[in-house]
DNA sequence: TATAGTGTTATCGG
DNA sequence: ACCGATAACACTAT
């Protein structure tokens, strides 16, 4: 579910709500989410502190802390949220991008915990388990953010490989924060195939997927998360194309299934 | 009951 | 060594 919008949500909501509140107690003997720590490590690095700052690249997000403490790194998987109360109690979680929702309260799934001294918390709430909390994050292997991409940078993407669009645009050390339905998404937006060998696109081709990477992944934050996408809700059996009215056409392409217009990408 | 899944990573083969 | 495809991971919803 988490993809870029849904991550700079979170961080977001951190930033506004997590920060400069003193950590009192941290549970973190979930042994898979805090993988490879050791349950207690990650919660004596961070008791008496507090959270200084959130910031994200991609799909990761990392908080500092204070007293030159670590660097708190916390990644969402297919399936994370960030629940933070405020101090009346009242639950902030970016919005609803589950993909029934959250109900609020429903704490179940909590891997990860940090309770703050006037009684509020921040949760990571996980049911696939699939995130991870990490004391100072190795970012430094992601690609250039796909939110903030320079041009030249978005061109480069592309050369000197027959990788099919799709793969090159998943592989987060090339681009980082785009995922399964935002790419289905900025295909679609402009109009090309994603099992395209980039090496074969036209300069045409790549200015369009330049122009519509920007504008889904900036309308995805606004609408609150890839899943408002306008061709997402077609992405099913018997879908068709938004614009041309041809059937989608489901297929796995760089790993992943994959949906498209059969008429309009080629 | 069987299957798919919005992410990452180790492993295998070319 | 590079690159891409694949499976595995853990678990729920359908």
């Amino acid at each position: 579910m988490p993809e870029l919008p849904e991550v700079e949500t979170a961080r977001a909501v951190v930033e506004r709500h997590a920060l400069g509140r003193k950590i009192v107690e941290v549970d973190d003997s979930d042994e898979y989410e805090c993988r490879p720590h050791q349950p207690g490590q990650i919660r004596e690095a961070l008791l008496g502190r507090t959270l200084t700052a959130a910031h994200r690249r991609g799909k990761s997000m990392w908080v500092d802390t204070s007293d030159a403490g670590p660097v708190l790194g916390l990644h969402l998987g297919m399936s994370g949220k960030i629940v933070v109360t405020d101090g009346d109690g009242v639950e902030q979680d970016g919005g609803d991008y589950w993909r029934r929702g959250r109900a609020p309260g429903d704490l179940r799934f909590t891997r990860f915990v940090l309770e703050f001294a006037d009684g509020g918390w921040l949760r990571l709430v996980d049911p696939r388990r699939l995130g991870r909390v990490r004391l100072d994050p190795d970012v430094e292997k992601l690609g250039p953010d796909a939110a903030r991409i320079a041009p030249t940078e978005f061109r480069n993407l592309f050369r000197r490989s027959t990788a099919p669009l799709k793969a090159r645009l998943l592989d987060q050390e090339r681009i980082a924060g785009l995922g399964n339905l935002l790419v289905d998404e900025i295909c679609w937006r402009a109009k090309v195939s994603p099992a395209r060998p980039v090496d074969e696109l036209t300069p045409a081709e790549v200015t369009r997927l330049r122009s519509a990477t920007a504008a889904a992944v900036t309308s995805a934050i606004e609408q609150g998360g890839v899943h408002t996408g306008e061709i997402i809700a077609h992405r099913r059996a018997g879908g068709v194309c938004p614009r041309d009215g041809a059937p989608m056409v489901r297929g796995t392409v760089g790993g992943r299934t994959t949906w498209w217009c059969g008429r309009e990408q080629v």
